[in-house]
Formats: C-alpha cells, structure tokens, sequence
DNA sequence: GCGACAG
DNA sequence: ATCTTGTCGC
C-alpha cells in the first residue's frame, strides 16, 4: 500500500500536539461502509527494555476467515509511551508494515482510539490519515470520555461515548458478559459502520479476528527477534 | 497540588 | 504494554 508522508515523525511533545491539533482538521467522518470483505488489523509490542518495537499486519477474509497476508517489522523505537501520544510511538512501524501490504483491505482496524481522543487524533486517525483507507480505532480500554449511559450485558449493546457534550465514539459489547470494546471513528468511515464492523469482526472472541491474529503475529515475532539477539 | 492516563 | 501459573467459572 501507498503511505503518504504527512511530517516529520522526529518531534518533541510540544511539536507533536500542535500536530494532532492541525492534522485532526483533516480527518473524514464518514461516509458508511455497506461493504467490506477485506479487513486487516495491525497490532504493536514493545521489547522489554522500550528500545524496539515490532508490528504486524494481518489481512484477512471477513467472510471466510482466511488469512490473506501477514506482514511484519520491527525498528528501534523512537518515543516512549505517552499517553495521548501513542502514534509518534506506534504508526512508524505500522505504516512500515503496511507499505509492505498487496491486497488494498476495503477497512482497516487499529489497536486504539481514532476520534475518542483529547484532539480528537488517535492512532487510527493518524494511520488512517496517511494510507486513505477506511479507519476504525478499536481500543481495549478508555482514553478519554464517559459512556453516556449504562451499558447491556448481552452481545450487541452500546452506548455512545462522550465528551465535552460531543459524540467521540461508542462503548461496544462484542461478547454477552465479557468486557467491552472502545470503538471510534479513525478516518472516512462513520461511527454506526464502525460499530458494526467491529462486531462483524468479532465473530468468536471480544477482539475482532484480524486484531487477535495480529496481536498473535506480533508477538510471536517479538520473540523470535529477541531470540535473534537483537534485543 | 492531585488524579487520570490508548499501548 | 510488560512481568507471569495456576485457577475459578460458564
């Protein structure tokens, strides 16, 4: 896949907020995704020391379930965690990853959040922005913003997620009685498709299946380059 | 100053 | 995220 380069990825924390908060204007909400078949996730795991990173991409068959592609990298990282902050750390190695990527996937799934960010510019907002390509943040917990109401315990059920009086993205129940999932928009997708993706694509787990799978690769290939001895 | 804080 | 085995429960 083509990546744009938008900017430097070399700044400093001040740089970079000014960043999110000029890039944020650019991104696209909506238009609804009818269809998708192609979907591919991309998942990032730290080594211990901090010092490398590793991502991979998995591309996949909604409908089948088959494994289309599996692309993996890694690199020094560059930025440590910082809450707020986590696609100066993370998109780096992801969009390395996904320049490796064949087959143009029809939606892509990030591990994070999209809109339901404080400028409104997550990890998926910021992949997103630099492939063009339907973007949903699927994050395992919460950034910022509050349910706006209670949440049902069966598969299915959601409540939006707000904040500053806004709509930033929905709290999604993919499993009866498991943990939700934080869904929001990342870029030219709207949020009632990104919710319903992400439950199309979580058939058996909380995850939708090209997270898991991706989160699987990465982590199978964290450890075979610090077996390597590249750690 | 205090608490919160994607991965 | 990472350090880590078994274990409680549907």
């Amino acid at each position: 896949m083509k990546v744009a380069r938008l900017h430097r990825w070399d700044l400093d924390y001040r740089e970079a907020v000014a960043l999110q908060e000029r890039l944020a204007k650019e991104v696209v909400e909506g238009p609804p995704l009818a269809y998708a078949r192609i979907v591919a996730a991309a998942d990032v795991s730290g080594g211990r020391k901090g010092e490398w990173i590793a991502a991979a991409v998995v591309v996949m068959d909604i409908e089948t379930l088959e494994v289309l592609e599996v692309r993996r990298v890694a690199r020094r990282a560059t930025w440590p965690y910082v809450p707020g902050c986590l696609s100066f750390r993370e998109a780096p190695a992801v969009l390395a990853a996904f320049r490796q990527v064949r087959r143009t996937p029809d939606v892509l799934l990030c591990d994070g959040q999209g809109r339901a960010h404080p400028r409104r510019f997550g990890l998926a907002s910021h992949v997103g922005l630099a492939l063009g390509v339907p973007t949903i943040g699927c994050a395992k917990s919460l950034l910022v913003g509050e349910p706006a109401g209670p949440l049902g315990t069966q598969r299915g059920s959601r409540t939006p997620l707000m904040d500053a009086g806004e709509k930033i993205g929905a709290v999604l129940r993919t499993r009866t009685g498991v943990k939700p999932v934080y869904v929001s928009v990342g870029h030219r997708i709207d949020l009632a498709s990104a919710e319903r993706w992400v439950l199309a694509a979580a058939v058996r787990y909380r995850l939708p299946e090209p997270s898991r799978l991706a989160h699987q690769e990465v982590t199978a290939y964290k450890r075979e380059w610090a077996g390597r001895g590249q750690t």
